[in-house]
DNA sequence: CGATAAGCGAGACGGTACGTCAAGTCTTATA
DNA sequence: TATAAGACTTGACGTACCGTCTCGCTTATCG
């Protein structure tokens, strides 16, 4: 009862992982089925369901995998740190395979569990290096203080999946610049007399 | 033989398509079935195949329903007109079923011509609306002339895509407003410093 | 909802049949898998299963198909037609194969449609062949009055069965004549003299 | 390295055996698995198979542990010593499980070894018993002299296998009275004259 | 007494079959 | 020709046993 028995193979792991790697570069997401996977890892399917309980979960330790340890720029150069850390941001879900990530969503979305797991293990770590990297601006002083970190790390974030999800615009490192900028130095020509305009005709503070 | 024969039930279109919406709305799109589809709306599968060639299209035909006119607002206040704009935006996404639109696009990746519908029919029509808003303001003269529209329609429909997609913050009018205002005003304390800063350290100009 | 659709393929039914028929007859009862059945009729397994709910009732279904009409003999002469008849029945289950007949029924047996099924098609109506030459007989005058008529067809019958099911002892027509001819003429030397000794000893009446 | 190691704990032989009586008891042959088995007798897969190779043998070995000593009885009576002995066969395959009986037969049939096991173990014992009672009765001049011993042990015994094999009728010590009874007094009115018919008839001696 | 050999519980392993389900196509009879 | 009904092929699903195989531990007997 202690944990006896047999231990798992670790290679099988490995190989399995491997396999639904191989299978989403070749055919892709909606093709990968188990007793594939299992073929093409030379294991059988019940060690594969032994791990895992299903399709979903497969492709989710697989992204994980690939995620890998996400790092925080810090050069003090707010506008290089900010403008690098969205290059990662972007780089981490290139190489994770875009096109994986919203089907895999999709599916996870039914079960609660499987959506926590994606949330925890795929979405969160990336954004948790775009939300350091602004905090570290914040400290240094860089940033209003009235910034609101999550809103700020969605504006970035979401453009990146935005752009890879829907491929209808490139996620180049010039892209990314221009967007940083545009963010820290604001679109308006004169924001005061905007917010002016708006206050007589809405009444907005 | 032009259009000999019994000519279609144009009943049987909007019960397939109510049978769709209400199938989205229970239990989501993966588990959204044809057979499933066509019990539901007392009809045969076949009627079903007559009209829509396979999951895909009936999910965005009946998408394409729900989208219905996409207004541009112009009020001549371009705060108040972009928050509106963008508020139609999140409208739109959240009658329309967030969660059904990204695992869609998914499925319609695998093929070109669906996903041309896609983009044209559900994707490109309320970001026309953001686009057109912030056409206006550029007339206007309320915004920078160096401003990359494109860019722009990304940063703020991503958010909102964003937001309604992973659900892990709300899309309020409140927060729509904020984000708005920041994007138009910036956040850096002292953009130029900030640039200044930055090319001293790494030669940007 | 009348009876409207596309009416099941026939040649579907007796090509599975077929297949049953063909892997009974190579490797048997334990090894006939619904899979390979489908396989090998050329036939999908869902064609199967919409006809018949499990193996069983596939082998049920073969093996009624094997009985075919079951006839009475009557010439008048009863112990011919005993032999006869008795022979019609160690042909039948010769024919049908007693080997799948007793898995068979153990599988059934757990469930009691499947048994009732089972009883019904394959154990009654060869029985009642025999009853009714048994019923002939009695009409005719050929056995005692207080012939039980259930215990007979038992033990008859039982004897074939029991020689095909357990292959000790072969199944001869010459060997069936004698049962019948022993069972109609009686074994003691002197019936009366053994009654009578046991009603001493035993108080048996 | 004759006997060397940890001897067998032999209450494990005992708690399989009897998780197999429960299991056979209550769900039958089908559904008798071994790690069910092994579960039940909360005992490890492999202690299960270190004794056994096999489902069979294992059912095997319950049933020819249920079998215990099979006795002939010797009274000098020979109605009430075959009504006897027949009650003791149907004892013995009513206590060992009738329905395990045939089933276990076709699973042994496909093994020769284990078919000889099968045989030697559980078929002929309570035979012999059978035979046994019958020599005595023809030793004693009770018996005719042609009379055939295999077939009359058949004819008995396999109306109590058929019996309780199909269930459709009860195997009570009363109708084994009579059955023994009709054998030994035959059924024929008048078997001269059935005879004399059937020579005319069919030419038989 | 310590080495050796086997027994043991736990459970992983490669297989094989199960019975279910959905996709998209095809076939009939009816309207 | 459209329709409802439903059969058809295909192929994945997740489950359950089979009989074999480690693993780390326990328990006898032998040298």
């Amino acid at each position: 009862m202690r944990q006896g028995g047999r231990p798992r193979d670790t290679h099988i792991d490995e190989a399995v992982l491997d396999a639904v790697s191989a299978i989403l570069e070749e055919t892709g997401y909606r093709t990968l089925a188990v007793e594939q996977v299992a073929k093409r890892a030379e294991v059988s399917k019940a060690a594969v369901y032994r791990r895992w309980p299903n399709r979903q979960s497969l492709v989710l330790a697989e992204l994980r995998r690939r995620l890998g340890r996400v790092v925080t720029p810090d050069t003090g150069c707010t506008l290089c740190d900010l403008t690098e850390a969205l290059n990662l941001f972007a780089r981490t879900f290139t190489c994770m395979g875009p096109e994986f990530f919203s089907p895999l969503l999709a599916d996870c979305s039914a079960d609660p569990d499987l959506r926590t797991t994606f949330m925890e293990t795929l979405f969160d770590p990336p954004r948790e290096a775009v939300r350091a990297t602004l905090s570290l601006a914040l400290e240094r002083g860089d940033l209003r203080e009235d910034t609101d970190l999550t809103l700020t790390v969605d504006t970035l974030a979401s453009l990146v999946h935005y752009r890879l999800l829907f491929g209808h615009a490139p996620v180049t490192e010039d892209e990314l610049e221009r967007a940083v900028t545009s963010l820290l130095s604001g679109l308006a020509r004169d924001f005061p007399a905007l917010r002016a305009k708006a206050g007589v005709t809405h009444g907005m503070a």
